[in-house]
DNA sequence: CAGCATGGATAGTGCTGCTCTCCACTATGG
DNA sequence: CCATAGTGGAGAGCAGCACTATCCATGCTG
């Protein structure tokens, strides 16, 4: 465990604590008292770190994710669990409002041949984001909504390719995952750059 | 302070709070123990959930978020302020890994005439996100960097559009803030369904 | 066989985001 | 004029989270 420890550069008291939160797998044991740790030990520890650190995810959500990369390896529907445990939106908004956001949202998924159902975590996230921005005043964000829908689009194609491109099955889960949330941190850095960018461009002979 | 509340749906305790902690601002002073607060107070009280709840900020962050809204009413600039108090990472890489990622995203920024110092946070958080997509092995998602950072440019013109199109200017500062930090939201729900869509477009007929 | 490391369990720590209690004071209804 | 309830303000308290430290019986190692 110390050599497991010293090749992740993580203490041993937390690899005992992820092991007990069910986040790492345990060791082949060769004692009572002593246990075997390999490869797939250490990329799953540098994958919780990712999670956490960079991803920002807790230790329960964690906890889920690596659940689901563990049973799930028949990679179909795999997208959807990974969603599942990653989307959440835990504010509670009015039924109206929802009601509203929901069929604003519905007219956009027509338009994008996209389907959910009442359940779906993502559109949740959504609903509860349109209701938040509205009750702030900003309508100028909601009408463009369709156009950052469109732009979503071509973001999904690009991440699926990127999995149809240099994965191994046996990697496809992990890679979701990885692909979905540090994915969404890439992005977002991305984002603030082209933003100061543009800025730049529209008021800087002024 | 009682109707401050009502009107919120925030408990007083936690209203004191966040006066203590100076992301509201004291009310209007009627006599030694009584105050007056009127619709900006409701309205930043509104701000505050959002970015707590909807954005996942922490305390200590809203208070620079709102510092930032309150003084630099100038709008000159905003963007810079508002993404230096949101954009942060704080895992740490080796200092190698620093610079090959620093090269990548030299090159990257050059395509896309971005412009950025050394102590940019997003760039920031760009090396740190791409040294852990690195550090996992997933060269895939690295391969199409530029591929999303097009696409980046493509919403930074819509969230630039965003605001010019209907902000009045007293509200630049937290349109920017609210483009920012709810947008981030937003286009995580829209790019969640958009995968799932196309995810079904692809292996639907298998 | 001495001594240190191991897996495992339990308790403790520091931080965050409230929440509770207390206080001196004052607006207000009777 | 006075009892009551509500106010702003300050301090302590509390629950949850992510570790971290201590302890222990065991067993491997020089």
């Amino acid at each position: 465990m110390a050599e497991l420890s010293a090749e992740s550069g993580i203490p041993v008291a937390t690899i005992k604590y992820y092991l007990r939160e069910g986040l790492l797998p345990a060791g082949e044991r060769t004692s009572p008292n002593q246990a075997r740790y390999g490869e797939e030990h250490v990329r799953r520890l540098k994958l919780i770190r990712a999670l956490v650190e960079v991803g920002g995810l807790s230790v329960a959500t964690v906890r889920e994710v690596v659940a689901a990369v563990d049973s799930d390896r028949a990679a179909y529907n795999v997208l959807g669990v990974a969603q599942r445990a990653l989307t959440v939106f835990k504010a509670e908004v009015p039924a109206d409002d929802r009601e509203w956001a929901m069929g604003l949202l519905t007219s956009i998924a027509k338009e994008h041949g996209w389907k959910f159902g009442p359940d779906n975590p993502a559109a949740d996230l959504l609903v509860g984001t349109l209701c938040t921005i509205r009750a702030l005043g900003h309508q100028a964000l909601l009408d463009q909504l369709g156009r950052y829908a469109e732009i979503a689009d071509r973001i999904a194609e690009a991440d699926l390719d990127t999995l149809e491109a240099g994965v191994s099955m046996d990697r496809i889960v992990e890679a979701t995952v990885v692909g979905t949330v540090l994915g969404d941190r890439l992005f977002e850095g991305l984002r603030r750059l082209a933003q100061a960018a543009e800025t730049a461009r529209r008021y800087t002979e002024g």
